[in-house]
DNA sequence: ACTGGTCGCG
């Protein structure tokens, strides 16, 4: 006969009123004197049965009242007894102690099975899992007459860390007729669902002639930690024809399945379930609805689970520090953690991976460095690599890569997301070149595999600098493995063909994809806005409607900065309009950037400049640079000078802004101000970012920066440069000299001129290529006014299609004329 | 007397 069903009795805590108890007695024991203690062994009726010392291990509240228990035990004669050291054994494992269960179990003459099987599960309890299989070597090699039951395989079970053991342990077990027990064969479902062999656990589970709801968690537990949403919905759907209630278990494994669907409708419908059946004052409940509404950045509903909590472990604070931290709210974050300490909550590991990304966010270098010591002090880097990578990225979001890399390089151990956060700190600092050698050291690592956020990181690396041919080789590596069907990364791929100028190949790619989120969408209407090809977003944002995906605030700053590249004002106004009314976006600073960009260029300045006033929102540097911009364009010196002057208090260190203002004063022939604001810069000892150009030849990437004479076809590149530059003064290029802020002599601002790193990166293009090939540019600013102007000249002379993508479109030049004519 | 299934990081 199978054992199906048991009524197992599950070690109850210690009722904290019976401490008292057991001090009194062993005060009695040890604390008087030697005879009172015989006195009082005496008294003790030694005969007593193991049932009468219940009270005293239930009154067992930590690992030092064990001991004066044992001890106590010793006194009585009683150390040999297996009952009671079993007793022990359990008792010292759940306070932490597993040398002392060992000991004890060691001290058994006669050991039987429940002493092997605790001694197993202790082991395992304390996540000694290679401990746990040599005990059960050795229990199968010391006894000849005890067989393992169905108590001993769910440890055993637990303790598995590979596949194949694992198989042969449930042939063991169908040999020993234990497969229905429903600890073992949810163990079973536990097992095989750790090494993602779903099919297997879903095998035993069916096979289950009966089923608790032990086994139902296991089954949905297994879907939900393997990622497939639906399975383990379905399966809490037949839990619940069944008529199987979800317990405090299957609330805390399906909760982070919700988040993972976005499925705001059953995580709400769940918490529903958890307030009705009063499950809330589970602690693991607590903390999963916690995570859950972190995730759907709900963080009142969070805080109010958090509030409503009588008891927060670790957890719990965690969860909520991170919850506020996900949700860029560092400051908050910061006030939970100093409560926790408050309360008297030591941080682990993972509070600490929370503070890195808040000192990040807060961009406190002091703060941050300190927390970098605090790290290195208890050794944590030794102990994971999460919280390595957690500096890596902290330092990379201070923006500090120097330091960053130090980290990286000292790591005892590095994994892909080492590898990934390195590669993309690089990116979003701007060091495309950074990024892509340290991506080719990755690739020179045998024990590291790319995986998505490699991709999602590198290729928009290749991107900045218009490496197009590398971008291409992994979306061909990706195709072998259909990880190019990835939302996020064929987002970036999409972003990659806009931005290298092949729109086509960006719009066939996008109808290959999955499209149901706003990812891919915002992408491509990214892609046909730097292209000026507003009409067409405007059509594929209703296309979006229409297939009843939901716009966020990414969707319209595409969107309105389409609009603004292809001068569709009305069209960008309704867009504005309709994002707040029908969309309840409040305007970030990048929607109002768009919009004055769009007002301004368009020639409605006063329009912009009322927008920008009247905005609830402090102005920064790029929507006052966008109003300068504009009013260059327009010629608006009045208006220029107003916006540079505020410009100028809230990013003096930009050179760019000098020159556009030393440019709108020199056109409208004010050449006293160029003088002052040449002055202005110089006194600043401006020392602006460095600007750089590549440009693609073959498969290489070459770069130059501004003034650059170290390259090895320097000579070339210049005589070209001057050769050019006589054929286009003959043709009715005069130099612009009013884009050279230093007070120089007119030849050396020619010079200067042409020393612009997009005119060497144009230059070494028409001498590495046959004749008439197109050139591709990039720049890392935007392109400067006068090369904007030569380029149109160089195009006509030599028959080339040149296609510069600056930092702010594209500008594509053939047979001297540009796509563009306000090119700032 | 001994057994299974739960929450948090980049």
């Amino acid at each position: 006969m199978l054992p199906l069903l048991k009524l197992v009795p599950t070690y109850k805590l210690h009722p904290v009123f019976r401490v008292s108890t057991l001090h009194r007695w062993v005060y009695q024991c040890f604390s008087a004197s030697t005879n009172s203690l015989q006195m009082t062994s005496h008294n003790f009726d030694s005969n007593k049965k193991e049932t009468d010392f219940n009270f005293l291990f239930n009154s067992c509240i930590n690992v030092n009242v064990t001991k004066q228990l044992h001890a106590l035990l010793v006194v009585l004669g009683k150390s040999q007894n297996v009952v009671l050291s079993t007793k022990l054994i359990n008792l010292y494992v759940t306070f932490g102690d597993i040398s002392l269960s060992r000991s004890t179990f060691n001290h058994i003459h006669k050991k039987n099975i429940f002493s092997w099987n605790s001694m197993i599960a202790a082991y395992v309890r304390s996540s000694k899992y290679h401990e746990a299989m040599n005990c059960v070597n050795e229990f199968l090699s010391v006894s000849d007459d005890l067989r393992p039951d169905f108590y001993t395989f769910p440890p055993i079970l637990k303790a598995c860390v590979n596949l194949i053991d694992g198989k042969k342990l449930h042939c063991w077990v169908l040999k020993m007729g234990f497969e229905h027990d429903v600890f073992v064969a949810s163990s079973l479902i536990n097992l095989y669902s750790r090494f993602g062999v779903l099919n297997a656990a879903h095998k035993v589970f069916v096979d289950m002639p009966v089923r608790d709801v032990g086994s139902w968690n296991a089954m949905i537990s297994g879907f939900c930690q393997n990622g497939n949403a639906a399975e383990a919905l379905g399966v809490l759907n037949s839990m619940k024809v069944e008529g199987v209630k979800m317990d405090t278990v299957t609330v805390s494994s399906i909760l982070p399945v919700c988040a993972q669907s976005d499925d705001i409708v059953n995580g709400v419908l769940i918490h529903l379930h958890v307030l009705k059946h009063g499950l809330e004052t589970d602690v693991f409940v607590s903390n999963a609805l916690i995570n859950m509404y972190s995730k759907f950045c709900r963080l009142e509903d969070a805080q109010k689970v958090f509030d409503h909590m009588e008891v927060r472990d670790l957890v719990s604070w965690n969860s909520i520090i991170a919850a506020y931290e996900q949700n860029d709210d560092p400051n908050t974050a910061l006030r939970f953690f100093k409560g926790m300490q408050l309360v008297g909550i030591r941080p682990d590991l993972l509070t600490v991976v929370s503070l890195t990304s808040i000192f990040g966010q807060l961009s406190d270098q002091r703060i941050s460095r300190s927390i970098h010591g605090f790290v290195m002090r208890g050794e944590w880097l030794e102990k994971d690599v999460v919280i390595g990578n957690a500096l890596v990225n902290m330092y990379a979001k201070l923006g500090d890569m120097n330091c960053a890399h130090t980290v990286f390089e000292q790591l005892p151990s590095k994994d892909t997301i080492s590898w990934n956060t390195l590669i993309t700190g690089y990116a979003q600092n701007g060091l495309a070149s950074e990024a892509i050698d340290a991506y080719n050291m990755m690739e020179e690592c045998r024990d590291i595999t790319p995986n998505q956020g490699t991709w999602v990181s590198i290729i928009p690396a290749y991107s900045h600098v218009g490496a197009l041919q590398q971008g291409m080789k992994i979306h061909g590596r990706l195709i072998k493995n259909s990880l190019y069907l990835d939302v996020f990364v064929a987002t970036c791929l999409i972003d990659m063909y806009g931005k290298c100028g092949r729109l086509e190949d960006a719009m066939s790619l996008f109808y290959e994809i999955p499209r149901e989120t706003s990812v891919p969408w915002n992408a491509i209407l990214a892609s046909l806005g730097i292209h000026g090809r507003g009409e067409e977003a405007l059509q594929l944002f209703k296309d979006m409607l229409a297939e009843r995906v939901k716009a966020d605030h990414i969707t319209f700053v595409s969107l309105l900065s389409a609009c603004s590249h292809s001068g569709l004002v009305d069209e960008g106004q309704k867009c504005f309009d309709i994002m707040q009314k029908e969309y309840g976006i409040k305007p970030s600073l990048k929607h109002y950037g768009c919009m004055v960009d769009l007002l301004g260029r368009a020639g409605y300045l006063e329009k912009a400049y009322d927008l920008l006033n009247n905005m609830p929102l402090q102005a920064d540097a790029s929507i006052w640079g966008a109003l300068l911009a504009a009013c260059r364009i327009h010629g608006n010196a009045e208006l220029g000078t107003l916006a540079s002057s505020r410009l100028l208090e809230v990013d003096s260190e930009n050179v760019g802004y000098y020159v556009l203002l030393s440019n709108i004063y020199a056109n409208s022939g004010k050449w006293d101000g160029v003088v002052k604001v040449r002055s202005l810069a110089r006194d600043r000892g401006l020392r602006k970012t460095p600007g750089w150009s590549s440009v693609v030849v073959g498969s290489k990437v070459e770069v130059f920066y501004t003034g650059n004479q170290t390259h090895p076809k320097y000579t070339e590149i210049y005589k070209e440069l001057r050769v050019l530059s006589a054929k286009m003064k003959s043709l009715g290029y005069v130099p612009d000299y009013s884009f050279v802020l230093q007070d120089v002599e007119e030849d050396e601002k020619e010079q200067i001129l042409i020393s612009h790193s997009e005119r060497l990166a144009i230059a070494f293009g028409i001498i590495s290529t046959p004749p008439r090939s197109p050139i591709r540019i990039f720049k890392n600013l935007r392109v400067c006014g006068d090369c904007h102007n030569a380029t149109k000249y160089i195009s006509r002379i030599t028959e080339r299609d040149i296609v510069v993508r600056d930092s702010n479109r594209f500008h594509h030049f053939k047979d001297g004329i540009c796509s563009c004519d306000d090119y700032w």
